[in-house]
DNA sequence: TTGTAGGCGTTATCAC
DNA sequence: GTGATAACGCCTACAA
């Protein structure tokens, strides 16, 4: 049998149309007790409303906002490519999709973007930045406005944000460990630590989780002190070149951020003559070309189309507050290696 | 600006809403004059149909069968769940889920089934069984009535499905295979290779995968020929138990079939004394909680949920007429171990 | 061969 | 407070 539509609660309340819309959307003007009335025929029947009807009245477009740093990484790259693609795809689920890029040394310039949406021109707001005072403000204002927000692959845990969407970075910092300790097997060693820079939380949560696992099941290994490159390439090569000749005794390389760009192109000057087992985060045009021509052995990630199509489905629903299947939005830590790529 | 609608075609082309809702759904009784006059008025507006609202008024419900084995094999289990999970969230799609079980020894029983189903009731299926030439017959017939229809998990590549939603087993066999070799190191060893049944394609493609990257990247590790265990507890016992005993030199078990459940059972009893390094396939509550107790060391797995997902959207773009977006429709295959689960 | 009118389930603008 | 009534974008009798 059918499902009920509001005709059938009307019927049923003995009230009209317009009545039960009322009730439906909590307007006012309907006395408590037409309320009651209408509710329980609700209930009765089992009813649910029909998003898609409401969203045809209602000539209803999801206006949703990407908020992303403006940086060289390749991994930013490739998240906005993910973005344009679902952009391309979104023109038959009622949504425009915008980007504000800022630049990723400028949080301010970050906060004077944010000031510009407002709830007439913005259902939701999805970010990737690094948490300050000043963003954490402006989500206050957002959310005062009534505007869904959510936080893009780096959480914004002190802030109002409804909603996470990415992977706990101490657990994929874990699962690189988890794996570097299983390549290397019981023969001792020591492995380097690459990171672009310990300001950001995901790397410092990664290193975190890498070291937890290290300690605890795999001992007989050191792990080194965190080396920052901040994505330089002349710096990497000096210092891992420099690293690799004062300590014979690496046969690990751990690259924490979303950067593996210098450290990929040192290791292909080198043609892997070195028998060093480089684990790293992000699959990008360049971590997937070092996996394919084994100059690194796994690479943690995290599916950006996935984050992205996810991003969209939470912001319209939270706009439209109703729940999310939250198995769907889940973001899985992936690991990839040269076998399953693609 | 906003979306073209029916009715600015109907204007720019000087014709009523009903000859454009002829020409857009290629209905006869249109003069070719004029359809080429829509149809250009469609091209040079840049109309694209707003399938919700079709949908509305069509009181389109997308009926989709799913068919099953009726196996003892968890992973069918977990599968089944994750179709009844998206049952319980698909009362707002449109879309009403059957699912039809066949006994698996009896492919009979199963062509009987799908006999049942016409264009009056059902609008889309998805089978996961082994091809058979019966099958293939009743996949013609389904096809001639115009009923879409997907290869499930196992592909059926003799057939007329439309699509196919799952892995490619010979990559997730190299893929278990490249696991193996790299936990293993240069220890050398040998492997030894539980399969259920050497009937099911996918066993046969994972094997041969795992016999490719075996034999290409680590011909240091012997590779013994598979045992069929029939998800036989007390047969895999016996057989597991006397070729460890028989040869003193083995390191490794790969699990190719879906059903690890009496390897489990039988490595949970030895408490891991044995220092062998344990991959299997498919994420069940009983390869969960190996990796967890580490037991396992990995398992080589396709998402149940994101496949049950896209079998839904493929189906409806299918009955539809429509294009899928393809990035969104890989399943992928996924690395599970005791870090990334869940 | 083409057009008119009404309806799909919901919302919104009026009156009463 | 409440109820007709007309949209929303599309489809489908039934007329013409």
């Amino acid at each position: 049998m059918a499902r009920p539509t509001v005709n059938d609660i009307a019927k049923a309340a003995g009230v009209s149309l317009a009545t039960v819309d009322r009730v439906l959307n909590a307007r006012p003007g309907v006395r408590e007790k037409t309320v009651a009335r209408v509710n329980s025929a609700i209930e009765q029947l089992g009813y649910v409303r029909d998003v898609t009807a409401a969203n045809l009245a209602r000539q209803r477009r999801y206006r949703l906002v990407f908020v992303l740093p403006d940086m060289p990484a390749l991994f930013v790259r490739t998240l906005r490519d993910a973005i344009n693609e679902a952009i391309a795809n979104s023109v038959t689920e009622r949504t425009d999709v915008r980007i504000l890029t800022f630049p990723n040394d400028n949080p301010h310039a970050l906060v004077r973007s944010l000031r510009e949406l407002g709830a007439d021109d913005t259902d939701g707001v999805a970010i990737f930045a690094p948490e300050t005072p000043h963003l954490r403000d402006a989500i206050v204002r957002l959310k005062a406005e009534g505007i869904p927000v959510v936080a893009l692959v780096s959480d914004l845990p002190n802030t109002e944000r409804d909603h996470f969407i990415g992977v706990d970075n101490v657990a994929a910092g874990r699962t690189a460990g988890f794996l570097m300790g299983k390549f290397l097997g019981n023969t001792g060693g020591s492995v380097m630590v690459l990171v672009s820079s310990m300001q950001a939380r995901d790397n410092v949560e990664r290193r975190l989780g890498f070291d937890q696992v290290m300690a605890e099941s795999f001992p007989e290994i050191e792990v080194l002190p965190s080396l920052e490159n901040h994505d330089n390439e002349d710096l990497t090569a000096r210092v891992v070149t420099a690293v690799l000749a004062e300590r014979g005794d690496i046969n690990g390389i751990y690259s924490v951020g979303h950067g593996s760009h210098a450290l990929v192109d040192l290791l292909r000057g080198y043609g892997r003559r070195s028998n060093i087992t480089v684990i790293g985060h992000e699959l990008t045009d360049v971590t997937r070309d070092a996996l394919r021509d084994n100059l690194m052995d796994a690479v943690i990630s995290q599916n950006v189309g996935h984050i992205v199509r996810s991003a969209l489905r939470v912001l319209r629903a939270k706009s439209d507050g109703l729940d999310i299947v939250q198995s769907q939005e889940r973001i899985r830590i992936e690991i990839v290696v040269r076998e399953n790529l693609v």
